[in-house]
DNA sequence: AATACCTACAACCGCCTTTCG
DNA sequence: TCGAAAGGCGGTTGTAGGTAT
């Protein structure tokens, strides 16, 4: 059907910013009269407006019944929880939230909400991990593979690469912990990717040897196919989207076991198998609520206290797999990844009982700022360096 | 201090649905 | 029942203010 906007046969009317003037004729008209037809308010009220325009003015700002102010953290949450159900639909979300236009959440989502999901590794469209991330993948482990011969060619730009793969494995490894752990309460079609092949991927993203994928991994890695991973957006169901650490589920504090329940693998092996975790929920398991988070754990480089200048140190270049592998220390430039040199670190250095964070907020928080930072050459060099470069 | 760039939000546009004669 | 007018909605744009260079 369609149809010419309202205030077309009148060319003359004023558009854009409202004045004071403007408002307070416009208030004092419709509490005198009310809005009746908005088509004939704007002549009535001695305003040269459309009809509509006058309309969204006093609905999306005049209205006396409107809430000002920055959105409370229950606001957000329901924004969210609404949005995951009604989708785009402003208007059914303003209804429960008294006081705010469909306009204002609108704009919040698309300036806030939005922009805080994707730090999180979740699709603002679909409320679940991001694939888009995954689509990426191939190309990011090319890019994370770059060594050796390689980088000496590439010079100047291996670290910032090697920088943004990190950046990347980051928010793969947040969506892919929470694929994983979906994959618990559903389970896998047959066409898409097992977890095992997820746990291949994974043990490549964090392989041990600074300078890729080498060897039994990368053959590893050559029989998975990677584009079935798409298939994860809708085939599986995710669980609720909550910071599911309860004080009573943190209480223990008990230093968990040192062996595999601190690795990524322990992790990821309990959350495929469903060992000891409670059916239903499994990001809330007690189990993966304890004070060291698989993520956040030095077995995958993120120590909370995990900086750039974390580079490998003599020890772990001498040590097999810590950094070395096939790629000498001295190949990898001063810029080593985060997450290279697992098997060299040493558990009992970590400090699990007084790491209080929950390995589920780590997983939801965004980028750490070192690794989002957009010119990580800075970063790695500083001016004032000892002149490394 | 000047300029460029970024962000937030008010306002507009075009389409769809509802109402009414 | 039909068609036009009016209202409503969601996407997009324009702009002011803030921040970085």
């Amino acid at each position: 059907m369609g149809r010419s906007p309202c205030c077309e046969q009148d060319a003359d009317v004023k558009k854009g910013p409202w004045t004071p003037e403007e408002d307070k004729l416009l208030v004092d008209y419709i509490r005198r009269n009310g809005h009746g037809s908005w088509r004939r308010l704007p002549k009535n009220a001695g305003l040269n407006r459309c009809g509509k325009s006058c309309r969204l003015r006093w609905t999306n700002y005049l209205r006396p019944d409107i809430k000002r102010g920055d959105f409370t953290d229950d606001e957000e949450r329901l924004i969210i929880n609404l949005h995951a159900t009604l989708g785009n639909k402003w208007s059914s979300i303003a209804t429960k939230l008294k006081g705010r236009t469909d306009n204002e959440i609108k704009n919040y989502w698309n300036t806030h909400l939005r922009k805080k999901l994707l730090n999180q590794g979740i699709d603002p469209v679909t409320h679940r991990p991001r694939t888009d991330l995954l689509a990426g993948l191939p190309n990011l482990l090319a890019a994370a593979n770059l060594g050796g011969a390689a980088a000496a060619q590439l010079p100047l730009d291996i670290n910032a690469i090697k920088l943004q793969a990190d950046a990347a494995k980051f928010q793969i490894l947040q969506g892919l912990v929470r694929v994983l752990a979906s994959a618990t309460a559903a389970p896998a079609p047959a066409a898409a990717p097992s977890a095992m092949d997820l746990m291949t991927i994974l043990g490549a993203i964090t392989g041990a040897n600074s300078g890729g994928l080498l060897g039994q991994q990368q053959q590893q890695l050559s029989s998975v196919d990677l584009s079935r991973l798409g298939q994860y957006d809708g085939n599986y169901s995710l669980p609720p989207l909550t910071n599911s650490c309860s004080p009573q589920q943190q209480q223990p504090m008990r230093p968990p076991p040192m062996s595999s329940s601190m690795s990524l693998d322990g992790m990821l092996d309990r959350l495929v198998s469903g060992t000891g975790v409670p059916s239903g929920d499994v990001m809330s398991s007690p189990e993966l609520c304890h004070g060291g988070d698989g993520l956040s754990s030095p077995a995958l480089g993120h120590t909370p206290v995990a900086t750039p200048s974390m580079v490998a140190s003599e020890d772990q270049c001498n040590t097999p797999g810590g950094g070395g592998g096939m790629t000498s220390c001295e190949q990898t430039p001063v810029a080593s990844s985060t997450f290279d040199g697992l098997a060299s670190l040493n558990l009992d250095d970590v400090d699990i009982v007084n790491m209080e964070v929950c390995w589920t907020d780590v997983l939801l928080e965004p980028l750490p700022a070192w690794l989002s930072n957009s010119n990580p050459s800075d970063m790695y060099f500083p001016k004032n360096n000892t002149g490394e470069m």
